[in-house]
RNA sequence: GGCCGGUUCGUCUAUCGGUUAGGACAGCCCCCUUUCACGGGGCAAAGACGGGUUCGAUUCCCGUACCGGCUACCA
């Protein structure tokens, strides 16, 4: 019988499906195709999140663009379906209620305002072992008391964190932990409006989905005492899954973890895809519209935080997986450099092959409203131009010229050194060109050269002219390979145009 | 404040006690290219600090500093 191993995630949709949550999933992925087992995704639809709309289409989508498609997830059904926490609610209250029967948790009446109040008094309040007796709840109250308020007023249940006990437990990332109980306090497990907390809803589901393995963020290391006490009293223990708790993506300047904002302020995506909060309208760009290929994404994600110990950098997802080792992830935060993001961009496309672009690149100029009908064309373009491409959006710029004449053309960078031993020459080319039965790279650089010679000019300073004449700036690849690309009507109509525009 | 975690070039990182501390991004220079790139070559750039352990510490241990996370009826 073989072991399968099981992974789970459960993000914050809080609308978008941010770097760190993506990465999450991506070492889930990793970590559960490396070791033969599934791959669960889980989506809690938490206080935050369950009201957006489209939030989990639009995660699902963000996998299926990465290419991490879920084994068991709500979308595929699976045997521990429903995911949705507002559809188990029964679940959590049972186990809650469980653990009030054992002495492990207490009903706890305390009004918000109370608790504010209280905090304001006591500098550090804790709701712990210290000072859960001057409050109000069921471990202060009589029963008389109890079941008057059970009755009609709201009520929270919490976790008794016991006085002085070590919990620990060995993280498959950083090793063995501990924490001193005395520190950590009551949690809610069990909200006034009958829905879990995190806390509860973490152990109960995993629990019950039988999740072998779970992967976190470090922002969660702290609760992991909660978590672990709560395994223990409801005497799930043996079935405690392993946890990961990854390292944190900072912030590119300054400090602290990575944020939307961020985004914004620094001019880079921080979403995978595109993301549209339903509630304000507002859209946030991601990785996928700023033009990056999901190979480039996933691989530059994967190196934020695991490497596999050489000098390589560019991996395939298929090559993650086969390389991939826990024991190579990180423990440190990394700061998120865009630039270095860019660079893997360039280095998948530099190295994708012309059928793989062919498609996005198409659309992108239609998006433009140029309609491409000659797909030999298109692929010769992107052959020719995709070495000086960074971004997907790169390909307009570098490449519009090969299907439409430049709208603009920068005279200014001819005009200084024009005269009219060039003006003769461009117009001898052009009857040249014209009567030339060759049409390729090589015949039209020698013909070009021979010209210049008979003329005695300098090919240097032709090819310039040359360029801005076809092109419309002074970028692009070959000149010759552009005069081939866009044929002999088309390069002729531009030389006599520039020509023209020259005599003002 | 308390608890937990982290600390190698500006940034991401390699090093499983002995290295001229390696690579990549960014920066600068050169070559290639009479465009812009690609490519090739080069320069500059790091072990937070203090104690141990050891023949020998970036590496192991302790302390300090700094950074981060958590400290909600948010996740």
């Amino acid at each position: 019988m073989t072991k399968k191993v099981r992974v789970r995630f459960a993000p914050s949709p809080t609308g978008g499906l941010h770097l760190g949550g993506v990465r999450t999933v991506l070492f889930n992925y990793l970590f559960a195709k490396k070791s033969g087992g599934d791959f669960i995704v889980r989506i809690e639809d938490t206080d935050q999140s369950r009201f957006v709309a489209g939030a989990e289409e639009y995660i699902f989508n963000t996998l299926k663009w990465c290419g991490l498609e879920a084994d068991e997830s709500p979308v595929h059904g699976g045997p521990y379906a429903p995911y949705r926490q507002s559809e188990r609610k029964e679940n959590y209250r049972r186990y809650a209620e469980q653990l009030l029967k054992d002495g492990y948790a207490y009903y706890a009446f305390d009004t918000p305002a109370e608790l504010e109040a209280k905090r304001k008094e006591v500098p550090n309040f804790q709701y712990s072992y210290s000072t859960r007796g001057e409050m109000n709840n069921s471990l202060t109250l009589t029963e008389d008391e109890i079941k008057e308020k059970l009755a009609g007023t709201p009520y929270v249940i919490r976790i008794k964190i016991p006085e002085d006990e070590t919990v620990s437990f060995t993280d498959m990332i950083r090793g063995d932990v501990s924490f001193h109980t005395s520190q950590v306090d009551d949690k809610v497990l069990l909200k006034a409006d009958g829905m879990p907390t995190y806390h509860l809803a973490v152990v109960v589901d995993d629990y019950l989905m039988k999740i072998s393995h779970a992967f976190r963020g470090e922002e969660w290391l702290p609760s992991a005492a909660v978590h672990l006490l709560l395994w223990k009293y409801l005497g799930w223990e043996a079935d405690m899954p392993q946890w990961a708790h990854l390292p944190l993506i900072l912030k590119p300047d300054g400090n602290g973890k990575l944020s939307k904002r961020d985004g914004d302020r620094l001019g880079f995506p921080v979403f995978a895809m595109d993301w549209t909060d339903p509630k304000t309208n507002e859209t946030t760009t991601g990785f996928k519209e700023h033009g990056f290929l999901p190979e480039a994404f996933v691989n530059l994600l994967a190196m934020l935080g695991w490497n596999d110990g050489t000098d390589r950098e560019i991996f395939t997802l298929a090559e993650l997986v086969e390389k991939f080792s826990m024991d190579r992830v990180h423990k440190g935060g990394a700061k998120f450099d865009y630039e270095k993001a860019k660079w893997y961009n360039h280095e998948w496309i530099k190295q994708s092959g012309v059928g793989s672009l062919e498609l996005g690149v198409k659309r992108l100029y239609e998006e433009k409203g140029i309609t491409i009908t000659d797909n030999a064309l298109l692929a010769k373009v992107i052959e020719l131009v995709k070495d000086r491409c960074v971004l997907l959006p790169d390909f307009i710029h570098q490449g519009l010229f090969f299907f439409q004449s430049p709208v603009t053309i920068e005279t200014d960078a001819i005009k200084p050194k024009w005269d009219e031993k060039k003006n003769m020459f461009f117009t001898e080319l052009v009857r040249a060109w014209q009567l030339s039965s060759l049409w390729e790279t090589s015949d039209l650089e020698k013909e070009f050269k021979e010209l210049a010679a008979a003329n005695q000019l300098k090919t240097g300073e032709l090819m310039l002219p040359l360029r801005i004449m076809l092109v419309g700036g002074k970028f692009g690849p070959g000149v010759f390979d552009i005069a081939a690309v866009i044929g002999k009507e088309e390069t002729l109509q531009r030389i006599r145009h520039t020509l023209q525009l020259l005599q003002h």
